[in-house]
DNA sequence: GGTAGTATCTCGCCCAGCGAGATACTTGTC
DNA sequence: GACAAGTATCTCGCTGGGCGAGATACTACC
C-alpha cells in the first residue's frame, strides 16, 4: 500500500497530530498523579462548564463510555485528588453533579494554555480563505470518524 | 475563559477530531476484542512495515511507553489473537522481531480504509494554497505538542 | 401509599501495566 | 575456550482501572 500522492502526507500528519495530542494531555496526567480518563474527564467538565451545562455523574460517564460502577470510581479519585466536587441535584435528589474545582481548571490552563496558545496564534497567520479550509477540512474528518462506525455493509440510512 | 475569536472555533474542532479518532480506533479494538494498547501496536509495527523497517519487542515497548514486562504480555495477547508472530532474530538471537500478519493488516484497512478514503476524498476538494495551509497547521500543531512538556518554568538551559 | 422507573453506589472479579529479578544471548578480553 | 560485562526478553507478584450484577435512594405516575 504505497503513498497515493500527496494527500497521505497530511492524513498521515493529522494521525501524528492525534498521537502527539495524546501524548501531551498523557504527560499531565501522569505529572499529576492521573490516569488518562480523568484527564478526558477533566476536559468533559470543562466544555460543559464552558456551555453553562450542569454535568451529572451518568451523563460523565456517558461522554467517557464507562459504566456507573466505573464513573463512581472515577468521580471517586477526582474527588479524593481534590479536583472535582460532587454535589447534590436539589431538584431531583437522585443526581449527583459533578463541579470542576477553580485549581483543576487553572492547573489544566497551566498545561494546555500554551499549546492551545501557540494553535491560535497559528491561525492569526492565514486568511479567510485557508481558514475555512482547515475548518472544513476537520470537520469533515470528524463528520467521516463519528458516521463511519467501520461495519463493512451497515449503513445508517433509513 | 470565553470564546477568543473565530480561531478557538477551529481548536475546539481539532481537539473534537482527536476525540472522535481516538473513540473511532476504540470501536476497532472493541469489535475484535482488543485493547486500545493493542491497536496501537498494530499501528506503530504496520508504520514499521511500510518503512521497510524490521520493529523489535523493546522497540515496540518503547514506541507505546510500556517497559517489557508490559510489552511482553502485548505481544503475547496479539500472538496468541494471530495478529503478529514473534520472530527470533537470526543475526542477535536475544532479539526478538514482532512480524504482523497479513490478515491483521487486512482487518486495519477493512476498519481505517473508509475514513482514510474520505479523507483523502476531502483533500482532493482543496487547491495547492488550501492545502499547504492544513498541512503547515497539523504541522505547527504537532511541533507545539512535541515541544511544549506543559511544565511552566521548566526551561533545557543550564 | 404502592409500584415502576431512574441515578448512583457497593461488591467481587478480571486483566493491563509496573517493578524487580531471572534467563538467554552477544561482545570483548585473556 | 572460559569468563565477565552488557543487553533483550521473559517470569513473578502486585496494583488499580473498569466491568457485571445487584443494592440503595430517590422521583413519577396511578
Amino acid at each position: 500500500m504505497p503513498d497515493q500522492g500527496p494527500e497521505m502526507e497530511i492524513v498521515h500528519l493529522l494521525r501524528a497530530v492525534t498521537v502527539e495530542l495524546g501524548a501531551h494531555s498523557g504527560r499531565f496526567a501522569q505529572r499529576n498523579g492521573m490516569h488518562p480518563t480523568d484527564v478526558r474527564a477533566l476536559v468533559v467538565l470543562m466544555d460543559a462548564a464552558r456551555a453553562g451545562e450542569a454535568m451529572t455523574a451518568g451523563r460523565l460517564g456517558g461522554a467517557l463510555g464507562l459504566n456507573s460502577a466505573g464513573t463512581t470510581a472515577l468521580v471517586d479519585r477526582l474527588e479524593r485528588a481534590g479536583h472535582v466536587r460532587r454535589v447534590r441535584d436539589e431538584r431531583d435528589r437522585r443526581r449527583v453533579t459533578v463541579e470542576v474545582d477553580e485549581r483543576a481548571v487553572a492547573l489544566g490552563w497551566s498545561h494546555f494554555g500554551p499549546l492551545i496558545g501557540r494553535a491560535v496564534e497559528l491561525l492569526r497567520g492565514y486568511d479567510e480563505r485557508e481558514l475555512a479550509a482547515i475548518r472544513d477540512f476537520l470537520a469533515g474528518v470528524r463528520e467521516a470518524a463519528e458516521g463511519d462506525t467501520g461495519e463493512p455493509g451497515h449503513n445508517g440510512s433509513g
